[in-house]
DNA sequence: GTAGTCAACTAGAAGG
DNA sequence: CCTTCTAGTTGACTAC
């Protein structure tokens, strides 16, 4: 989008308006050069994570223990309340409290390991005793979610029950990351319209500062050479971007800023936010 | 120590 | 009423 698109818009940005959400897809694929920093990091924070919690996995990848699969449970507890129209959202909280386990994957080389932690889903009594443990989403997860969501930025509970059968997550785990992910996509989004923003009031200053000196100019003409005065007021008008006078009456302006040129007249700060400057 | 990132959470609105 | 969404927040974790 061209700035001066942005600036004829009159600076109004419906941030994040349902008809531009598609739009938000294609505006913002991942910065190559931030996606490879964001690999490397990764890259990074994951062999460190396997070295920190790799001694961890076996006795956590026990299963039930003492604790029941609350993943499954609460996937099936999710999918049974569908038919008895209990909220997921409960079912979560309930399967929480029955046991405090929730899994996670972290690929080692390649390889798959299914593993159980503490539960960041605890209930209020829970809390206490375990506090939330930060999951990290393996590179492979990642990856399959990020083109997921390329494809569709909202998922339908098709789409949510086959990512979470695919990445061994809950449901609720893919909805979580859709929704931040879409939140992150709108943070940038409306950077990106700052920035043009703020290049737009940059441009419309920098006019608005030629046009007073413009005005300054001819306000000395005017004093050296009193010839306009003594024409009809109404007659005249000075277009301001073509820096000529013209007849106000004549409507069919050669000029290429003919937006400008044939509304130049009036200036206030609501349409033409620089003159407030 | 602190700022940044991100999964997970909550509250409230909207839509069916 | 239930589900799903957004906006804002929290807490774990990392990098500097």
């Amino acid at each position: 989008m061209a700035l001066s698109e942005v600036c004829n818009t009159g600076l109004a940005l419906a941030l994040a308006s349902h008809h531009e959400k598609a739009a938000e897809n294609h505006l913002l694929q991942p910065d190559p050069q931030e996606e490879k920093k964001r690999k490397k990091d990764k890259d990074k924070e994951k062999e460190k994570f396997s070295l920190k919690y790799d001694h961890l996995f076996p006795s956590l990848t026990l299963g039930p223990s003492d604790g029941t699969y609350t993943d499954q449970l609460a996937s099936e507890m999710e999918e049974a309340g569908k038919v008895s129209g209990e909220s997921v959202h409960n079912l979560h909280k309930r399967a929480s409290s029955l046991s405090a386990v929730s899994s996670f994957s972290n690929s080692s080389e390649g390889e798959e390991v299914e593993v159980e932690k503490v539960s960041s889903r605890m209930s209020n009594e829970d809390e206490e005793a375990s506090p939330r443990k930060k999951l990290r989403l393996t590179k492979e997860q990642s990856a399959v979610l990020e083109d997921s969501f390329k494809e569709h930025a909202t998922l339908s509970p098709k789409q949510k029950q086959d990512l979470s059968r695919q990445l061994s997550l809950r449901p609720r785990q893919v909805e979580v990351w859709f929704q931040n992910r879409r939140a992150r996509t709108k943070l940038k989004q409306t950077e990106v319209d700052c920035e043009l923003l703020k290049k737009c009031c940059e441009t419309l200053t920098e006019e608005n500062k030629r046009l007073q000196k413009e005005l300054q100019e001819l306000k000395s003409l005017k004093l050296a050479a009193p010839f306009y005065m003594q024409l009809p007021a109404a007659t005249l008008t000075m277009c301001p971007s073509c820096e000529r006078i013209c007849n106000a009456g004549d409507g069919s302006s050669t000029t290429p800023f003919s937006i400008v040129a044939t509304k130049p007249h009036f200036y206030n700060s609501f349409n033409h936010p620089s003159a407030a400057c």
